[in-house]
DNA sequence: ACTTAAACTGGC
DNA sequence: CCAGTTTAAGTT
């Protein structure tokens, strides 16, 4: 009998924006969501069955296999990654692919086998093919021997050594997961009475010294422990078998990174008055028919953490399962200890440095409902929970929850939308929140809770700003020398050189913040600190070493190199601004005996780097550590008894729109973190601007004073979360090409009447070259699209992302909407 | 993304 | 004139 045929829509992981239609034979079509083996061109793929096949296609292949029962993409997460595909113009299949462990959708790869000399002639190049593939051991993969003959494709000297018979071509399916197994040993038969044993292991004593240290064990053991060393031979092991006294099963192992690691269990704390209301509201909206989110406003200290703790005690009782999306895992293990502590084996923490295995283990646990939370960073919003009851989002402002790879999602923005999907709960926390979440909880786009003060009710730590520019010795606030200020002035002033001094003869530790890494050129004026911005952009401009202009990165805008300052005409200007290693050199200098640890992104790059190094720092063995931001999130050491930011500025003048909501964001973290020990702490801020008010604010820890300002500056020019924004990169080998590229997409744009007109319309910005010019020895230039209508802005996104075709050169066209940041 | 076929360049 | 290289188009 022959089972009927069917025709389903498959999205493959790849660019195009496009499904295909295959067949699948079987009494029913495979429902939406489930992976199936394809084949595709030469090769198999996995993708995912979308839907009913199109009937119009005339040659159609016939799907390999059929890879699971029960589709891995449920209803309401195809659905979650159709808008993902749609809202940020990347295809359904890539969409699809980020919304699970990287296992499930591995490609197959493959293989030329060399075997005898060719029967006829090849060709030069098939010539060099065989060769190399003679020359190493065994099989080569396709790729790799294209790679190593730095050619794009091989496949016709392929073609000719099949033809000569001279090489075989072998694909390696994808890889399916598979659960680890052990091997366990039961006792199916327990022998009470001694005459019984006696009679049946009369001639096998190993037999009953096995079946006794069975039985001591509880009558169960792994096979491994049996065997190990010699114990028992496998003989005996069988023996028993065949005797049905114990059976052996191969059974799953779920492989779990953190089984090591112990939880101490956390003392019940009961929430506060603050935190009891912030509850109710939330619990209340918990079985509302579509709740709308809460943005939970609290200054650092104020227990955000113990109200998500209770809310998720609240799900859990309504038989729900939640997610927790924490910034980076790496960065913030004190959070995710204290859910482990109170959900212990109930929750499933999707860590960066799980193994495929491991990962794909917990994916497991939590669509099986084994394990009802998921903790994780930005992947993690799209954890197959069966019963979602309520989406946690922790320090929701963090860049980190932008993907910086297609498709180009905010975590925290598809939480958002899955929580409006599925009826579920979604809470935005923050003590520094984004000023898209603050504007949606002013519009009454969601509900603000507000927890206003530290739990432990302890006084805000003292912040001393020292101010950079030039004073005369003992003249200003904060007295700083006039050492000949060569590159961006003075790197330590006295006060803070003094600081780190005592707390280095105290043997206390000291971290040193430089808030972005040094590589943004700008120009500023040593006396009074101006930077020159840009007329259009309120960006500051970025300084041309060779034709010794400035240019503005958003628009392109160039006047000629200052030679005096224009607000006070000094003639003392600064053209650079301040690295890391040039910081560490200076320490290094002023401090010979202190052992310093530099952390930033070219120092951490393995997986445990940021814990390799903080963890000296929790045992002492480091002095001073210098680093970027990401210090800061880890910053909960009882000797660090000084922070200072070495200049509190150079995040300030990025050319960047949200510039001075990370600088805010940043020294407010860092005001709040310090001083929680009994040995107290001391914040010191270097800055060039004092007045700033990203820099006032943090200092009177006054968030909301800072949005009301930042919400103003941002309208003229229009920001988010006045309008919407996407950046359109263009980028090539070829510095021409790039620009050339980048001209040709605006122009496509301007002709292609997507733009509009009216209140709903696009206006385009640029094209410049990218504030990173180079990046993976790609040159790049990018243009904005700015919009306050969504949906006009997605239309152009998704027109730019698929229909627009650069011509020449290695040109890539990457559309990255609402970017946090443009570099 | 990856292939393939079609359109170009350049040595003789 | 053809081999090697670049570009444009298509994948079910």
């Amino acid at each position: 009998m022959t089972e009927p045929v069917h025709r389903v829509e498959v999205a493959l992981p790849l660019p195009p924006d496009r499904t295909f239609t295959y067949e699948v034979e079987g009494p029913r079509a495979p429902v939406p969501g489930t992976r199936v083996l394809v084949p595709f061109r030469r090769t198999e793929r996995v993708g995912w069955v979308v839907g009913p096949g199109s009937a119009e296609i005339r040659s159609v292949r016939r799907i390999l296999s059929v890879l699971e029962e029960e589709p891995s993409i449920p209803p309401d997460l195809l659905r979650l990654c159709r808008w993902v595909s749609d809202y940020y113009a990347a295809s359904l299949g890539l969409a699809l692919r980020s919304a699970q462990p990287a296992i499930l959708c591995d490609a197959a790869r493959d293989y030329l086998i060399p075997l005898r000399d060719p029967a006829r002639e090849v060709g030069p190049g098939a010539a060099r093919v065989l060769e190399i593939l003679r020359s190493g051991a065994g099989p080569k993969s396709i790729r790799a021997l294209a790679r190593l003959l730095g050619r794009r494709s091989i496949w016709p000297q392929i073609r000719a050594l099949q033809a000569a018979g001279a090489v075989r071509h072998r694909t390696v399916p994808p890889r399916e997961p598979r659960a680890r197994v052990r091997k366990v040993v039961r006792m199916t038969r327990w022998l009470s009475s001694l005459s019984e044993r006696e009679s049946l292991f009369a001639r096998s004593p190993r037999q009953r010294e096995c079946y006794e240290v069975l039985e001591a064990a509880g009558g169960a053991s792994e096979l491994a422990l049996l065997t190990r060393r010699g114990a028992f031979s496998s003989s005996v092991v069988r023996g028993l078998q065949e005797k049905g006294v114990i059976s052996v099963t191969a059974e799953e192992v779920v492989r779990d990174p953190f089984r090591e690691s112990a939880v101490t269990p956390e003392p019940r704390v009961t929430p506060n008055t603050a935190q009891q209301a912030a509850l109710a509201a939330m619990a209340g909206a918990l079985g509302a028919h579509q709740p709308r989110p809460f943005l939970l406003y609290g200054v650092t200290g104020s227990g955000k953490t113990l109200v998500y703790i209770e809310l998720l005690e609240a799900v859990l009782a309504r038989g729900q399962g939640a997610i927790v999306l924490v910034p980076e895992i790496s960065l913030t293990p004190q959070t995710v200890a204290r859910f482990r502590a109170r959900f212990g084996d109930r929750i499933a923490v999707l860590h960066s440095a799980l193994s495929d295995g491991e990962r794909y283990d917990a994916w497991r646990q939590l669509r099986s409902g084994e394990k009802l939370i998921a903790v994780g960073a930005r992947s993690a919003v799209f954890a197959p929970i069966p019963k979602l009851g309520a989406l946690v989002i922790d320090e929701e402002h963090d860049g980190s929850y932008k993907q910086s790879e297609t498709p180009r999602y905010h975590a925290r923005d598809v939480a958002v939308m899955r929580a409006a999907l599925t009826g579920s709960l979604c809470v935005l926390g923050s003590a520094t929140p984004s000023l898209e979440s603050w504007w949606n909880a002013a519009r009454g786009k969601s509900t603000l809770l507000t927890l206003p003060s530290r739990a432990t009710g302890q006084p805000l730590p003292p912040v001393q700003i020292l101010d950079l520019r030039k004073q005369r010795r003992g003249g200003g606030s904060a007295g700083v020398s006039t050492k000949p200020a060569g590159h961006a002035g003075t790197v330590l002033a006295p006060p803070l050189e003094d600081a780190i001094r005592s707390r280095l003869h105290r043997r206390e530790q000291v971290i040193l913040l430089l808030n972005r890494r040094g590589f943004s050129n700008f120009v500023q004026c040593q006396e009074c600190g101006d930077v020159r911005v840009c007329v259009h952009c309120s960006v500051s401009m970025t300084y041309h070493r060779v034709a010794n202009r400035l240019l503005c990165h958003h628009c392109r805008h160039g006047e000629p190199a200052p030679t005096r300052c224009l607000r006070c005409g000094s003639r003392d200007l600064s053209f650079r601004g301040l690295g890391t290693e040039q910081v560490e050199r200076v320490v290094a200098e002023t401090f010979p005996g202190a052992r310093i640890a530099r952390m930033d992104v070219d120092t951490t790059s393995g997986k445990w780097a940021h814990h390799e190094i903080l963890g000296r720092v929790g045992r002492g063995e480091v002095d001073i550590l210098l680093g970027t931001q990401m210090i800061a999130k880890g910053l909960d050491f009882p000797r660090v008894t000084l922070v200072g930011v070495v200049n509190a500025d150079v995040g300030l003048h990025l050319p960047d729109f949200r510039a001075s909501e990370r600088t805010f964001q940043l020294l407010s973290q860092v005001a709040g973190r310090a001083g929680r020990s009994e040995l107290g702490g001391d914040v010191m801020i270097q800055t060039f601007l004092p007045e700033h008010y990203s820099i006032q604010s943090a200092l009177s820890h006054d968030y909301e004073g800072f949005a009301r300002r930042e919400l103003s500056e941002r309208r003229s020019p229009a920001y988010p979360p006045h309008v919407r924004l996407a950046n359109v990169v263009v980028s090539s080998p070829n510095q021409e090409h790039a620009a050339g590229a980048a001209e040709m997409a605006v122009g496509w744009v301007r002709r292609s009447s997507l733009l509009g007109r009216g209140p709903t319309r696009v206006e385009l910005v640029g094209p410049a070259p990218s504030p990173i010019e180079r990046l993976h020895g790609r040159w790049r230039w990018h243009f904005f699209l700015r919009s306050s209508s969504p949906r006009e802005l997605g239309r152009l996104c998704r027109a730019l992302a698929f229909r627009f075709r650069p011509g020449s050169g290695d040109v890539r066209v990457a559309v990255d909407r609402d970017p946090t940041a443009l570099l």
